[in-house]
DNA sequence: CTACAAATTCAAGTCGACTTGAGGTCAATA
DNA sequence: TATTGACCTCAAGTCGACTTGAATTTGTAG
């Protein structure tokens, strides 16, 4: 009773048949084999789809997390970018924090709009005060409430070559 | 010196035009006018873009930006709509704990395979206790860490109709 | 032994958030 | 006044993460 199918993974796990398929298919978990044509599932991969859910909540790719907890369970990233991820993960959480504070703000606030609520406003500023390298739910952020965000003269592509 | 030009904007956000424009057309921000055809933009639209890339952090979608701090300044979404929403990221906060902790655990841990760890292991185990009515960045979550995910007999449809 | 429900593959489609490109318009210089 | 360069519109393209559908292949129940 140690093997299950795909649906049943499913059943546990509460993702698509067709997202462990394609989890499988980019690498991010593996099947112990097959009976026939179906795939069987050591119990194993019930933690590393929960880790899957637990890194896209994170605002990971696909490619990231497997780079950080791939089926073999060795990372492919280095200590460093294990660390830097964790640092953007700080940063992203403190974003979180004050939108949280702004929304309960604004919940609340009796003021008819919150732009010209003087709390909200200073939410904002509050929000902008951080450091470098942000990075957000799908892809980089190239500069977070523009601290001097103008480079150099950039033009319209923002984005890197 | 009051009004800026789609560039002016852009330079001081570092946000695409074409982005700006997109936003624009999405309805989350406004123009105050047009200078022939070119759009000009009052200083607020600096807090409001500055609005959206929280937003966008917090994985909510333009849509849902608009629903919380549209450019009218008067939110779409009722006060419990919006607590529901600061709720949400409380625990969309304790998630991105949770996988700050485990990649730290991960980058330091002598361990061959995470995933041999029993305290990675525990950790997982920790993670999955939160409360339902997850959001994820993009798309909502039907289930965390299976607590009894299986909600009935679903056998591949584990979307809305 | 046959039927059937459940899996499989592979190609194509979808959705959100933009980006890119072609062709057009203007306000401010030279 | 004639250029020019920044901006405009609109259609189409892209990217990631899946989903959907059509055409098969089984293992198992009757």
């Amino acid at each position: 009773m140690k093997f299950m199918d795909i649906s049943e993974v499913s059943k546990q796990t509460g993702i698509a048949a067709s997202a462990i398929r394609h989890y499988e298919e980019k690498g991010l978990i593996t099947s112990v084999g097959r009976r026939g044509l179906k795939r069987l599932f050591g119990p194993d991969v019930l933690d590393q789809l929960a880790l899957i859910t637990l890194g896209k909540t994170g605002g990971f790719s696909l490619e990231e997390i497997k780079a950080m907890f791939g089926p073999d369970g060795r990372p492919a990233l280095s200590r460093p970018g294990l660390h830097q991820k964790a640092d953007d993960l700080d940063r992203q959480i403190q974003t979180l924090e004050a939108l949280r504070d702004m929304i309960r703000h604004v919940a609340d606030c009796p003021a008819p709009s919150h732009m010209e609520c003087p709390k909200f406003q200073q939410l904002i500023r509050i929000s902008g005060r951080r450091k470098r390298g942000e990075r957000s739910a799908r892809h980089a952020k190239p500069s977070d409430r523009f601290p001097l965000a103008a480079d150099h003269h950039r033009l319209e592509k923002n984005k890197m070559s």
